[in-house]
RNA sequence: GCAGGGGUGGUCGAGUGGUUAAUGGCACCGGGCUGUAAACCCGGCGGGCUAACGCCCUACGUAGGUUCAAAUCCUACCCCCUGCACCA
């Protein structure tokens, strides 16, 4: 690849690269000397739980690696001790060595689903951190002026709008771009809201007399609601290490629009592969549902496997589709005997009160052995021999089997 | 400590003495439709009892009080937020 293909490869999918010319400067220098490039990314060391958002940064490291790069993969384990940069949470609570490992070790295993490990280091900041001493904490703030701290747009908003900001948290951005000297880092990557931090590692570097980092901007994937960016604790995201059948069906859940998003962020697809399809569906040339599940089997084979993807569809059609039954349905016990039927839905855990069980009932949710049971009054033989099926909405399904008392 | 603002259901946010288990949005759940767990439409959305009409309990930061009646008024307390504090 020449370094404009290369150039033109990297690019793809970022809402910004600061600045291009120094990217291109570094990929030459580094093809001209046999020096792979340090590209460094950030990571949360209390949720080492990945899931698509991340992905679409890590895509982006992987493309690195493609051309022979180098990638940093940085446990932000000092940094953590400061919290949510967004202002939400307060400080996290300290994690010992053990859970440190632990999470780095689930993160391996995720991300080499994606990264190569042999191109790929793992690094912590405490590394460097914890002997700086607050002398030399001191002396690195020094290189920073508040006004240049205040520059970013989430503090200048709170200050205006009279919410509070922490000091700790005004030194985030430094820890981070001091971590960037630390590495000596060529390029970093990070999502739209780490474009202030990542800008504040290319000035710091500069104090340092070191060459600036390279910003790469990845756009925030929104969730599966459309709506928000996708995170654990808005329960809007999909998982990469859930079980396939269920990455399959939330894949499904998007919007018919936001799949598009997902194809561009979450897969290798060609973006004029995408505007071929995006005419297709427009012009009913394609069924949109066809192409949402090509783009969920395309995803479940990045982290599981295209049998597995293959599973998934034709369980998913099996129940969604032709109503059938799922392959495996889990069996639950129960004291054998005459049952309410809200009692029953209510001791296996189908519904979480009484009155809910009587809604799902009454909404005509419930189904026995196939058959919908609208009434809250009946009742539910359930013996050892006979263990009958109940659905709930269309896709919860438990077998009740009878265990006579001793 | 002082001054001001605020604490309501999963969440946001109305309500300032009485059809208020508490408007509305979001999220969520069920149904319909379909090409999907899309979109759209309809319904539900504290809990217990009842076949059902319905009855009862719990809930608006905490604890008391006033009242026939309080999320709404009074008292005390707790918590959160913003500002003030020095140079005088």
């Amino acid at each position: 690849m020449t370094i404009d293909e290369q150039l033109a490869y990297l690019r793809k999918g970022t809402v910004e690269i600061i600045r291009e010319e120094d990217l291109r400067a570094k990929l030459e220098k580094s093809a001209r000397t046999g020096t792979p490039l340090r590209v460094k990314l950030g990571a949360d060391p209390t949720a080492p739980d990945i899931h698509l958002g991340h992905t679409v940064v890590i895509r982006k490291l992987r493309a690195f690696q493609e051309l022979g790069h180098t990638v940093i993969f940085l446990i932000g384990d000092f940094t953590g001790l400061i919290g949510d940069p967004s202002g939400k949470s307060a400080t996290r609570p300290q994690l010992t060595r053990e859970e440190i490992a632990a999470n780095a070790e689930t993160y391996k295993a995720q991300i080499f689903k994606l990264l190569d490990p042999d191109q790929t280091v793992i690094d912590f900041n405490s590394r460097w951190m914890d002997t700086l001493g607050s002398d030399g904490f001191v002396r690195l703030a020094s290189h920073v002026t508040v006004k240049q701290i205040l520059e970013r747009d989430d503090f200048a908003k709170r200050l205006a709008e009279n919410r509070p900001l922490a000091l700790h948290e005004v030194l985030y951005p430094l820890v981070m771009a001091y971590d960037s000297v630390a590495l000596e880092a060529d390029v970093e990557l990070g999502g739209t809201d780490q474009k202030f931090n990542i800008l504040m590692g290319r000035n710091l570097q500069r104090e340092y007399a070191q060459e600036a980092q390279v910003a790469v901007i990845m756009p925030l994937l929104e969730g599966t609601d459309g709506v928000q960016k996708m995170s654990k604790s808005l329960g809007n995201y999909i998982g990469i290490n859930e079980p396939p059948s269920e990455m399959f069906g939330k894949v499904m859940s998007i919007s018919d629009e936001l799949m598009w998003r997902y194809y561009e962020l979450c897969t290798d697809t060609s973006l004029e592969e995408i505007e071929r399809m995006r005419a297709a569906a427009k012009s009913g040339a394609s069924n949109p549902r066809d192409l949402k599940v090509e783009l969920a089997k395309r995803i479940i084979t990045d982290f599981h496997s295209a049998t597995d993807a293959r599973a998934a569809e034709e369980e998913f059609n099996r129940v969604f589709k032709r109503k059938e039954t799922p392959d495996e349905i889990e069996e639950r016990t129960v004291t054998a005997g005459r049952w309410k039927l809200p009692r029953l839905l209510v001791e296996v855990s189908l519904a979480p009160s009484m009155a809910e069980a009587r809604r799902l009932i009454e909404q005509g949710g419930v189904r026995l052995d196939g058959e919908q049971r609208s009434q809250v009054n009946d009742e539910v033989e359930v013996t050892t021999d006979h263990a009958p099926l109940i659905q709930v909405g269309k896709r919860r399904f438990l077998r009740v089997r009878g265990q006579s008392l001793e």
